[in-house]
DNA sequence: TCACCCACTTGATCTCGGTCAAGGTATCTG
DNA sequence: CAGATACCTTGACCGAGATCAAGTGGGTGA
């Protein structure tokens, strides 16, 4: 999903993007730079942070938490076109408004940037802009690979894939050890799992209790998974056996 | 979708990405060397353009004809995940490889620069990066869109919002008058546009004749579409009545 | 002119996931 | 502790779209 930042590396900063699009050619003056236009902010989970069509006059990134970009339609469906996670990137330099709602889907706190400054300083810094055009191809791989499983999966293999994206994402910070169980909180609710996917929460629901029926995954409560064999995972979720590991 | 030159601007020349990455800010020694990393290739309807995981040596522009970007899965499904319409971008500056796969819808024809000398330009030139940037935020836009449709729409509304950028794209190609009656030929097979939309090419063709039939589009022979009332077509799409116009 | 092909249409039937409805469980509050 | 609330599960039923199966029509080549 979108971008990631190897968490052992923010110790370059509490700030991701600093490091991201900064740190790997460090420069001095602008870090001092960035240091002056950034600034933190708190969201409690269920507000938007930021409504579409709204003037942006900030990007950042997520520090804590999730975020999900959404589009609703005016019958009230509504489908996550984006999920952030921290050390994800959120704006759009060079646009005025947000083309999407934000939403905190949890507790989120955000690194944020003026974005008239930082639009400058980017048009000054060759490896900023470098940096936000290999992370926009990112995302836009990302999105490709949702809209086959939108477009195309059946219900089982979505919840599949969905739990295969936030395994691998949580398993690639800590290891990459293939072999051993994987687990992890599930950072979603079953209704935004829903709107991830494209179905509703009772499906997901139902899906869920099979795939822990046919021990696919393990179940404690409702959010603590253990994934025992990740390759069976993946082909529940129709991707090729290890095409994940090898991105 | 994704992204397009007025074509009264090619005169420019006869490669659209010269326009687009290089003319609005011409500089002489730029075009000069564009020219000598450029090439012409045409393909045949069907052929494949590109294979996903494919070295790719390459970057370029779609000149005339339809391509698409395509993944499929190994029993045979396949999900199109981007249309490719005259003057859109192809290639992924700084990835060695192709993450999908890129097919000839009809004959086309692409301008293509071989991509080490093409990047070697970007770096020295920001204004290039800074057009390629744009045009990734456009595709992403685009993308989550296309989610939109694929995760919560119905058939019906699939056919008319596919229709309605077709047309939106043919129309504002040669004006943007609203009221009058949209005309042009559809670019893709019913199979195609099965693939844009996540159906199967007889529900594409069953909601063809339903809105034949209801009066929201006029077919002459199979692909011949002519479209009485645009704001028609897009209550029907489920967008609000005149969003594609105001973008 | 006929045979063939390809893209498309239409019909009959089936099925996956949506809808509606009822319960369950954990946490918080008065 | 009772009640409220938010989140989740499960069951029964239904319908949109998939699947399977003919059939149509226009273009091409022998």
């Amino acid at each position: 999903m979108t971008l990631q930042i190897p968490l052992e590396h923010s110790n370059c900063s509490d700030c991701p993007i600093r490091h991201r699009a900064v740190c790997a050619h460090c420069d001095g003056d602008e870090l001092a730079e960035l240091e002056e236009i950034k600034y933190y902010r708190t969201f409690e989970a269920g507000q938007t942070i930021i409504w579409s069509g709204d003037q942006m006059n900030f990007v950042g990134s997520v520090v804590s938490g999730i975020a999900s970009l959404t589009q609703t339609m005016e019958d009230g469906r509504t489908q996550m076109v984006g999920l952030l996670l921290p050390s994800d990137f959120v704006g759009r330099p060079g646009r005025e408004s947000a083309a999407y709602d934000v939403l905190a889907t949890t507790d989120v706190v955000m690194c944020c940037f003026r974005k008239k400054p930082f639009e400058e300083l980017m048009a000054r810094t060759p490896h900023i802009a470098h940096r936000l055009l290999q992370m926009t191809l990112d995302e836009l791989d990302a999105a490709r690979e949702w809209m086959l499983v939108l477009g195309r999966k059946t219900a089982r293999e979505k919840i599949a894939s969905l739990l295969s994206i936030i395994a691998r994402r949580d398993a690639s910070i800590s290891k990459d050890r293939r072999a051993e169980p994987i687990v992890f909180d599930l950072p979603l609710t079953r209704e935004a799992m829903a709107d991830y996917l494209g179905l509703t929460l009772e499906t997901v629901s139902r899906q869920m209790s099979a795939l822990k029926k046919d021990g696919v995954i393990l179940l404690e409560g409702k959010r603590h998974v253990t994934i025992p064999d990740m390759g069976r995972l993946m082909e529940e979720a129709g991707d090729d056996t290890d095409g994940g590991f090898l991105v």
